[in-house]
RNA sequence: GUGACCAUCGUUCAACGGCUAGGACUGCGGGUUGUGGUCCCGCAAAUGAGAGUUCGAUUCUCUCUGGUCACCCCA
């Protein structure tokens, strides 16, 4: 009968598999930056991964690319709006706010990791879904705290193994000294709008602040001599991002003024920030970025609060990781290799290896096969310093046989001895 | 969303439009009795999907799907 062909099923586009073989970077990133975090004082914290379309329309920001058109929707059977998040801030400022999380003490510091998805053509390093870590503090305005953001994603990156790390800052004001800014800014562009790439004619009229990350070529010189915010900055947002830079500076943390950062999501005031990882040839790579949003909780209908935060791109980092050959330890340590043979050696084979994991001496072994040839040779790819074989006739006797796999020695031994015999051995 | 390039076993590399789509690595099983590495033997495993041209398509054309790269934007 010829075999029929059946439909050959495939990861949706821009979405994949974490393999095995990448996982132990994965762990390594994932618990470094945990274990980081509850360090530094923050607290885990999980949402779900659908919220209220609205929560990012609202949060996010209508505008945005990330909103406007990479997002993901879901139509429930009741009838709810729902959207896959595209990213995580606004979730958190849900979970803080509906969990009444601003009568505890503040700060609040909070941490995730998770999938967000953007509907977007996949690249490298570009996913569908991607992987992020943040970090979120609530209630607190201070300088101190967006300087202990970008300290914490720099020791986690040195802890993971990447240097090369470049923070990109600046400071977007506030409400009280960005409008001003904004009509310098167009002041500026209306006068030269004949000289700029029609991407940026379109910014005039739709997000002037935009027109700061124009990479066309034409646009360059007229973008340098364009006004900087920081340079319209307030009283209030200047003192505070001269304390940032001077935590920084005193931190040793290495960043680089870019007066024309202006990051993609609306709910950013004062302090901004994106990090990046400088390759020796290669562009730069962004691997995450943040700031501070003062206005965000009060814009989704909670008490004024001040709040900063960072997302970072657990995918890229990953990437940067292999590429830098990090070290990184690859699954259990096996010490020894448990070979069992016929019904009884495999009954008592099995708890013999509960009993050598209660000994902290991890066994490798193949339960299922029932040929010691074939659990030899997997005993040898192991590597392992000694092969336990415990057959029929050792299953009767309560003995094993542990056989040194470089000098091929055997000795028998009872049962009940292994675990001090295999102790002594290892010692050596 | 736009443009360019790409698509063969799990991986990697072959096959002038024509034999049963071949090799290497990996995997699984063997090379007598209960013992691994080297070696030898065997087995399994692929033309991304669908149309078209043709006597005949892995090969040519189109569509779709997916990948890579750029734009856009960012993580």
């Amino acid at each position: 009968m010829p075999k029929k062909k059946q439909k050959e099923f495939q990861s949706p586009k821009g979405m994949r598999d974490l393999l095995p073989q990448d996982w132990g970077f994965w762990y390594k990133l994932i618990k470094t930056g945990e274990d980081l975090a509850q360090d530094y004082g923050f607290q885990k914290i999980e949402t779900p991964i659908l919220e209220d379309a609205d929560l990012f329309v609202r949060g996010t920001g209508a505008t945005t690319d990330i909103v406007s058109k990479q997002m993901y929707f879901v139509k429930t059977a009741g009838g709810a709006n729902l959207a896959l998040r595209p990213e995580g801030t606004p979730g958190v400022v849900r979970a803080y706010m509906e969990n009444g999380m601003a009568s505890l003490p503040q700060p609040i510091k909070l941490f995730y990791y998770g999938p967000m998805f953007r509907y977007e053509q996949p690249q490298a390093g570009r996913w569908r879904q991607l992987y992020q870590f943040g970090l979120e503090v609530f209630g607190d305005s201070g300088a101190v705290l967006d300087a202990q953001i970008i300290q914490f994603c720099f020791h986690l990156f040195r802890s993971v193994g990447l240097k090369k790390i470049n923070i990109h800052i600046n400071s977007l004001g506030c409400p009280q000294c960005r409008p001003s800014y904004r009509k310098a800014l167009l002041d500026y562009y209306r006068h030269r709008k004949d000289k700029v790439c029609p991407d940026c004619k379109r910014r005039i009229k739709e997000n002037p602040l935009r027109l700061l990350d124009c990479k066309e070529e034409k646009c360059q010189p007229i973008k340098a001599q364009a006004p900087a915010m920081v340079d319209h900055l307030c009283d209030e947002c200047r003192k505070h991002f001269k304390e940032v830079l001077e935590f920084l500076d005193e931190l040793e943390i290495p960043y680089f003024l870019n007066s024309s950062l202006v990051r993609g999501l609306d709910y950013y005031t004062k302090t901004i920030f994106e990090i990046f990882w400088d390759g020796e040839d290669a562009p730069q790579i962004a691997l995450g970025g943040g700031g501070r949003y003062d206005n965000l909780v009060k814009e989704l209908g909670g008490r004024p609060t001040p709040a900063v935060g960072v997302g970072l791109g657990l995918d890229r980092i990953v990437d940067l990781m292999k590429k830098e050959q990090v070290k990184i330890s690859v699954g259990p340590n096996f010490k020894v290799f448990l070979v069992q043979l016929g019904a009884m050696g495999k009954k008592k084979g099995l708890k013999l290896f509960e009993k050598l994991h209660q000994a902290g001496i991890l066994a490798a072994e193949s339960m299922s096969r029932d040929s010691i040839k074939a659990q030899m040779k997997l005993a040898d790819k192991y590597g392992v310093k000694f092969a336990l074989i415990l057959g029929q006739q050792e299953a009767l006797d309560n003995t094993v046989i542990i056989r040194d796999m470089q000098s091929g020695v055997q000795e028998t031994v009872p049962q009940d001895k292994v675990v001090d015999e295999l102790k002594k051995r290892f010692k050596k």
